[in-house]
DNA sequence: TCCCTTCTTTGCGCTAGCACAAAGAATAAA
DNA sequence: TTTATTCTTTGTGCTAGCGCAAAGAAGGGA
């Protein structure tokens, strides 16, 4: 938790959120920006927690989750470098509505709440960059929204592991590895469903030579089929 | 469709999007937006068409709708007056990713997108109000992608009629009439069931009291109990 | 090395809710 | 008024997926 040394700007160039702003402009946002190191596990923020700062990470990934009122956990998303998260509550003064999770090391820049806010108004850019991120991410939550309403739980968890794939996939000779530690649960957790209906639909792929699976992990093996799965709506 | 003629400033005054704006700049923005209107059912636009206009609906409902590809229509949500509509898709640059429909006569206000961008440039307060609208957006579906993962048909269809109440009810001496036309179909479309079961539960609900429903109607007696219904974790 | 914890698999019974069918009711059209 | 259309209700059968239990399997720590 230091401020940052040197000279980021040219870090945060690459970031979305940052999009065409001046290397210039960029050098004295990053000025204002925070540098936090997160193990893995360690929690970022509590849901509930008084939201004060606006995040985007650099490296690792971040798991957001919330909790039902009855004790049920759900995964929202999972958030890659690059990505901002907890801007929602920055902008709405309400306490964080999620939990964030350092999935493995993390590390993030953060920015004080009223801080980013007056950047905005100075940089008016940075605030549109951030309507278009929001305005992406709705779309998304509308499409999952739709695809829990609609599908059935075998293609939801296809879906699930090909967003995963392509968010955090790495190639091997063999198939595609899902490159955080994921659990049966979490992947219940993301789809609606039930560890015990994951380790099903799992081992029935396994079968088909669809994927390999281990403990938290899975490879997908032939990401043609599961598109299939995924998407061919004769089935 | 026609520009705006006399002085329309103080009709955007009391709208969200435009909070903390002074009356002169927004006179300046109102000079921008072109007033249309429609009668029920028809579109405004669909799913797919280029998206050109940023909205914001003035007087009537309008019905945000998604269909699947193979053919099932989903409910996103229902806009109501001052609500922006549309913002998505202008500052993405991608088809508009839903359908809109007058609900009843509709009367809204729209920007060109590109003069909205500019104009959020120009008055960066207006890109700092649509991301804290955006932002409740996302947790409103957050909640109700939860909401859908985790929870019965019976209280998400509670909710679902609460959540209609708020936005449209109409307080009567017996109860709160759900004031726009909402068959059993509709209902299925917004709580992911089938409109069977929506049936059949309304059905359940009138002999116990908590409802009255004709075609295309309802009338919550009990709001409640219907509360009880859609809260009570020890059910 | 052994123990303990966490994760996974699988069997089994059950039920919420779906799907289809068919009839009834309300509204619109002719 | 009659007819057509749209919406709603209700019966019936069925099954996807849940929930519980219990037994492996894989790490991790002491």
């Amino acid at each position: 938790m230091a401020i940052l040394a040197g000279n980021p700007a040219h870090l945060l160039a690459s970031i979305d959120l940052f999009s065409q702003i001046s290397l210039h402009d960029l050098d004295k946002i990053a000025l204002n920006a925070t540098q936090h190191e997160y193990k893995k596990n360690e929690y970022l923020f509590h849901q509930g927690d008084p939201a004060r700062r606006f995040c985007v990470l650099v490296t690792g990934k971040v798991k957001l989750t919330q909790l039902t009122e009855d004790g049920q956990q759900i995964i929202l998303r999972y958030v890659s470098p690059g990505e901002a998260f907890a801007v929602i509550a920055v902008l709405s003064k309400i306490p964080y509505p999620v939990t964030a999770t350092a999935v493995n090391q993390v590390s993030l820049l953060s920015w004080e709440d009223q801080k980013m806010l007056e950047l905005m108004h100075q940089y008016p850019q940075l605030a549109i960059n951030s309507l278009s991120i929001l305005a992406t991410r709705i779309q998304e939550f509308q499409d999952r929204f739709r695809e829990i309403a609609t599908e059935r739980v075998e293609r939801r968890i296809a879906r699930a592991l090909l967003r995963l794939a392509s968010q955090t996939g790495r190639k091997l000779e063999h198939g595609i590895l899902i490159d955080i530690s994921l659990t049966r649960q979490d992947l219940a957790e993301m789809t609606g469903t039930t560890l015990y209906t994951v380790s099903r639909t799992l081992s029935q792929w396994e079968k088909d030579g669809l994927v390999s699976s281990q403990r938290e992990q899975v490879t997908i093996l032939s990401p043609h089929k599961l598109v299939v799965l995924a998407e061919d709506m004769s089935r």
